[in-house]
Order: structure tokens, then C-alpha cells, then sequence
DNA sequence: TCATTTATACCTAACGTTCGTTTGGGTAGA
DNA sequence: TCTACCCAAACGAACGTTAGGTATAAATGA
């Protein structure tokens, strides 16, 4: 039903960006994914190896969630829309795939981060400096307001855990949408928003 | 010259930001400290203890970092200013800090985030609202609204790594002047910013 | 005052456990 | 018979932690 090497990458990408590197052992992940020890190795090399193979395989999942986000007959502001939108959704949805990612820019390998740069990202980030650019004129920090986007929704998902135990959090601030909208609304309009003088 | 527990603190405090609870070893910080195993179990009690001890010396350092930020006779404005600034020098300068902090949201301990929301976090995050609920009017949305600019602040320092490698990037863009202002100009204008139409 | 207790800080050496990895062999389909 | 797949058992190294001892200096009692 299903390849006993896929199903080992599987386990491991649940595992690792739950614990991390070191807090899973090759016991437990054999045990996890019901096999003996010595049948991971059968199919991986070593631990490092399973490591980078199974982050490629959390990436690679994502990696074309985006593609029908930027089609060419769409406004700048429905392609910034539906990028904002795709990108909370797979971060709150595929769970793994952020604590991967969150795991890698702790680490800061930077072998590995020019790798995901060039194979996982540049794309997306080309289209969505693209469209800032259209949307601002200038192209002069299309780079850095990119990077805001992004860094915008990804930290306010992964701050969930602590912002629910600050003053005035509810329960809606956790959903996709309400998460999609607020942040687009304040990259149109900055924090003042709609109601002030 | 320096007490051992305090010397022991600050070097767990480096080892652990950089390298993780499971990626330190008793052994391998105790050599860091210049002592033997057994001198750092004659100063705490066990790993967890230390681990603990640690994390609550680093953020202790910068919990009165703010304290000058919300001097009472300032315009909001000038708050949120140097709240801004003040959160990108803190973050780029400590960055033993600043990984304990993301760690801390990876592992998402709901005891210690508990802990590290009420000990650490709602004092400023209250102030900061407040600032927001004067600028914007509404205190509809005054958590969320305090929540983005923490974490547009957190986030773009947090990808530093990842952004050098993507294209558009200058070395200005990890300078803290240059973060607190983008930032600040992205919270009061959003992307829009200044020449379009 | 001087011997002695007490307390603190640290050491080496070891305890039992778990780690990553390997060995040597099994079993089933081609 | 060959190849792909899997197992139990073991390797040495590193892990968290403890036992038992030494050096130093303050506190104590005669």
C-alpha cells in the first residue's frame, strides 16, 4: 500500500520538526514507523542523510501549493491576496512543514539555507517582488517589503502559542482567514486601518 | 571575579540558544565553563533545572530594555517609534535572546509559555496596544495589530539567513536603523509607501 | 590560641542507559 | 540463485547522573 521508504520519510518529517535533530533517535523513528533499526539504514545511509532527505521531502510538498497563485491574468492586488491567503494556509495547515522551516533558520546552516533559497523560494519571492513593485512604482525595496509579507505571516503563526496568553487574544485570530485579512489590510493601509479621524 | 553560577549560567545560556536542550551535553558545557561535570551538578540540581535557569537569565537581561521606551509624556507616535527600534536592537544585538525565544515557541511548552507571556511579555504588549488603541481609534483589533509588529520585527531578523540568499538583498537590509524604519514607515503607509499614485 | 568541626567548591572515576551504526543472518519473489 | 527487504544482537562511544574523595577557609569549642 505504500513504499516502506516513503513511509520512513514520512515518520521522519513528523518527528524531526517536532523534536528536531537530536531529540529523535534512530530507535525511536524505526519503532514509530514499525520497522527495525537496522531496516533504516537498509534505506538511508545515515541519520544526517535521512535528515536532508526527509526535509527535502516536507519542501517539496509545498512547493507547487503556490503555482496557482500567480497567474498572469490576475491583478496585483488579488495575486498579493491569494499569496497571503496560500501562504497562512500551508503554514497552519501542514504544521510539520513550518517547525521544519522554523527549525532550519535557527540552525543556520548556511549550505543548507542556500539550497532551500535557490530550490524552494527564489521563485515564489521573484513573483512576489514582482507584484510589490507594481503596486509601489518603486523597485528600490521591493526586496525588503517582500520579506515583510512574508515574515508577517509566518511569525505571527508561529508566535500562536505565546500571543494566547497575552491580553485580548480570541480564538478568531487563530483562523486562516481572519489571519489573511487582517494582514492584507495592514499592508494597504498601516495600522491606523479604517475607523480613525 | 565571577561568581561560578553565574558563569555557569551565561555559558548554558550560549550553548542552549545555539545548539538546543538535546544538542548540549553536562560533559560538553562544563568544559565550555572550565569545570568538571560534577562541579556544574554541585550548582544545579540536574539538566531540565539548568536548562530553566538559563532561559530565565536571558530573558531577565532585556526585560527592563523597554522600561525607557514608555515614558509616559511621549506622543504615540514616538512611542511606537522607539518601541520598534528598540525591538530591532534587542534582537539583532542578543542573539542568544533572540534563539531562546524562538526555541522556546518550537518546543511550545504550554507551562513555560504560560511563564514566559505573564513574566516577561504582557507588561510591554500591554503598553503596546495601548499605543495602537490611541493611533488607531478602534481596541477592536489592538491585540492582532500588536502582534504584527512584533512579529514583522522578529521575523525579518529571523530570516536574515534565508534573505541573504534571495535576490533584491543588500547588507544594509540587516541594519537596525534601516529595519526600524521600513518597518515603521510599512506600519504607518504599508506597502504603498511613498511615490505611487 | 590552636585543634577541630562544618561548609563550600571542586575533582576523578564510575554507574547504568541510550546513542549511531554494523554484523551476520534470515525470507520472499524474480 | 540473485536481489531486495527485514530482523535480533551486538559494537564502542557518549549520555545524565552519582559516589567518594580532596582542598580551602570560616566557625567553633577548649
Amino acid at each position: 500500500m505504500m513504499g516502506s521508504k516513503e513511509n520512513i520519510l514520512k515518520t521522519a518529517v513528523t518527528l524531526f520538526s517536532r523534536q528536531g535533530f537530536d531529540g529523535v533517535s534512530m530507535r525511536k523513528l524505526a519503532k514509530s514507523a514499525n520497522m527495525s533499526t537496522a531496516a533504516v539504514y537498509h534505506h538511508f545511509p545515515n541519520k544526517q542523510a535521512l535528515y536532508l532527505q526527509a526535509m527535502h521531502f516536507a519542501f517539496a510538498k509545498q512547493q507547487q501549493a503556490f503555482d496557482q497563485v500567480w497567474q498572469a491574468d490576475l491583478e496585483a492586488d488579488e495575486k498579493l491576496s491569494r499569496f497571503v491567503r496560500c501562504l497562512a494556509e500551508v503554514l497552519t495547515t501542514d504544521v510539520d512543514f513550518r517547525r521544519f522551516m522554523q527549525r532550519e533558520l535557527l540552525d543556520a546552516d548556511d549550505g543548507r539555507m542556500q539550497l532551500l533559497a535557490k530550490q524552494v523560494f527564489q521563485e515564489q519571492f521573484k513573483q512576489l517582488m514582482a507584484v510589490i513593485e507594481q503596486k509601489s512604482g518603486s523597485q528600490q525595496q521591493a526586496h525588503f517589503s517582500a520579506l515583510s509579507v512574508i515574515s508577517l505571516v509566518c511569525d505571527i503563526i508561529q508566535m500562536q502559542p505565546l500571543s494566547r496568553h497575552l491580553p485580548g487574544w480570541k480564538k478568531e485570530h487563530e483562523q486562516v482567514d481572519f489571519i489573511a485579512c487582517q494582514v492584507l489590510n495592514l499592508l494597504m493601509n498601516g495600522i491606523k486601518s479604517k475607523g480613525s479621524k
